[in-house]
DNA sequence: CTTATTTTTCAACAAGCGTTGAATGACGTT
DNA sequence: AACGTCATTCAACGCTTGTTGAAAAATAAG
């Protein structure tokens, strides 16, 4: 078993910190302390604290983006004729999240948390979202215009902003949901919050973007 | 004509600059050089600097629920035989906030993404929005059971969670569906935002929670 | 084993932070 | 005009911050 490097235990230490309190509410003295190494260091591997806050923000976009868009293409070859039905590309948009979500490694699950901290800030956000995620998003968009070619291309975008933001809240994990519903719903329980995101977008996007009767 | 206290406007810088870079991007000085009075001063008004962003966060409260709940009574005056429709709720909900963020006054904007800000975070947002928000969300969710009488209180809030995610993407204005949209769709335009969310949001509900078949 | 190179720690810096106590100003009451 | 109260500023405190250069340790190369 491979000991993992301190380089990657700063980025961990960043990636679990930051997602809860974001970039101004942690101090590298405590990334280096939870990571159990020297405050230097993180100097040394990543630069100015700007930059490490871009190298945990830019380690699993990659990986991220992949995943999903090759969900797209499964079912966009799937229904190679008709081409896929506006569910089926909610689908393939949050599947692959909820899958990271779920697994054993807690990284993913504050990744995502990372990004919703980003996605949610007018001052972080408007820099650092669009470079990573409009190409992905705009193919997404681009085949629910196909599933929906009744719609404007404003009706799609509006849209596809409340389905941000469905999706925004979820990745936080603000917990909200389980003090509000007494415990009956979980903001850990991802497979639940897809399992009702799923139906409900595609509800709101065809009722706002179908065909006018 | 009135000046405004020094008071309030150390109020009114405070809630700018948290909406907009959080609790912990910005430094008392900021906010007293912004608001053009001494650093101790918002000390002697306010004690620390969290209780100085408690009072922030706590000042409109009050006006906001009241204004959200006289219009949920109202559509319920209106329709006391049937009960109002998913539509009219959601409605009373949202569009308050719609007017406040419309008017002159930049603080009411500025309030409105200092809130979002606060419930997309599970650092403050489990502290903060319950004490202040559960009653009038619970008012909103009961009126919905009444709407939709065969949905389960578990979809009821999961949906909830949806229309609270597309609600608070909406209220923090990060630009974002400005760049994605090309300039079509303009964060700024709150009475396009909310046009688009609520028929959105009610076949959500309807989707996941009404009748099966 | 020696030498280079990379990684990690140590110690310290100047700057900025929240906070405070005392001094000053403003303002209405008597 | 003298007083007391509230509002505001001034000056400074102890502490923490991000960052850095040099020392030390670990690792790789010859």
């Amino acid at each position: 078993m491979r000991e993992i490097s301190k380089r990657d235990r700063i980025l961990d230490a960043a990636e679990e910190l930051f997602a809860e309190r974001g970039f101004d509410g942690v101090t590298l003295r405590q990334i280096a302390s939870s990571a159990g190494v020297d405050v230097a260091l993180a100097n040394y591997h990543f630069g100015k604290k700007l930059e490490l806050f871009n190298a945990v923000f830019e380690r699993r976009s990659a990986l991220l983006n992949k995943s999903r868009l090759d969900a797209l293409r499964k079912v966009q070859a799937e229904q190679a004729d008709t081409g896929p039905s506006v569910e089926q590309i909610i689908e393939a948009f949050l599947r692959p999240l909820e899958l990271t979500q779920e697994m054993a490694d807690p990284g993913w699950r504050h990744y995502l948390a990372l990004i919703a901290y980003v996605n949610n800030s007018t001052y972080w956000g408007k820099r650092m979202m669009s470079k990573l995620f409009d190409d992905l998003v705009q193919e997404f968009i681009a085949a629910l215009r196909q599933a929906l070619p009744t719609a404007s291309d404003q009706d799609l975008y509006w849209c596809y902003h409340n389905l941000s933001g469905a999706l925004t809240l979820t990745l936080a994990q603000t917990e909200r949901i389980d003090t509000l519903s007494g415990g009956l719903c979980k903001s850990s329980d991802f497979q639940a919050a897809y399992d009702h995101m799923i139906p409900f977008v595609a509800a709101g996007f065809r009722k706002v973007c179908g065909a006018k009767e």
